[in-house]
DNA sequence: GAGATACGCAACCTCGAGGTTGCGGGATGC
DNA sequence: GCATCCCGCAACCTCGAGGTTGCGTATCTC
């Protein structure tokens, strides 16, 4: 048993996981849950709120940033973010499938049971 | 701006965290594609066809446990794991709420261009 | 121009995730 | 009964994630 899959999926596998291990943050969370609102926000306005200092929040806006959550663009003396839709779009797909497929496994599970 | 929100809330948001974070790695998920088929599994048959120590891919297993995703049981000298799609349902349906909310973000972004 | 704001960079610290090795102890096969 | 297989427990190691502090530098305000 191989379990490694073909090259394509396990680079997508890879990128999957990448973006998993951004969201397994509960602060990163919080920033997705208020970035995701639409209106993009300064790294001061993110901080505000917060315990934590600045640069842990930069920091994690930076983990999002490497996961294709989100992108900054500066603008002036602030640097806004702003929220970035596909990634999860593709997790959302990826975890489909994943209810597909055990959907799959269940029917055939049941009609093994009835004939 | 408190960015907090409820105490149910932020109660979600930790588990949801939890579960990203269980699936933020790439032995792991390629655990849940391989447990996902339907076929539960023993140990040293996941640990098969890996690179890595079976106490690794136990303490992998261990995390996935601890997130709900998956749960053993101990038969004879073996014990199998067997796949729990409830989790995962759960962080889908997060997904869409967030994916939804986007939507809408847009569509009132639309509207205010036409007007 | 002076002071306040918003940020980046770098050094530093702590602690737990990820991984290995070694050992012991139940099941199993023969 | 004995070798073998499957597993759990514990100790150990390494390294990077998460966080803070300090400092320098644009930028805005007045």
């Amino acid at each position: 048993m191989s379990r490694g899959g073909s090259d394509r999926g396990v680079a997508k596998r890879r990128q999957h996981a990448a973006v998993f291990a951004a969201l397994g943050d509960e602060t990163r969370l919080s920033l997705v849950t208020t970035l995701s609102g639409g209106e993009p926000r300064s790294i001061a306005q993110l901080t505000g709120g917060s315990r934590m200092t600045r640069q842990a929040i930069t920091k994690h806006l930076r983990v999002l940033e490497s996961a294709g959550i989100v992108h900054s663009v500066r603008s002036g003396r602030e640097s806004r973010f702003e929220f970035d839709p596909q990634p999860l779009n593709e997790l959302q797909e990826y975890l489909g499938r994943v209810s597909a497929q055990w959907d799959q496994v269940l029917s055939r599970l049941q009609t093994l049971v009835e004939r």
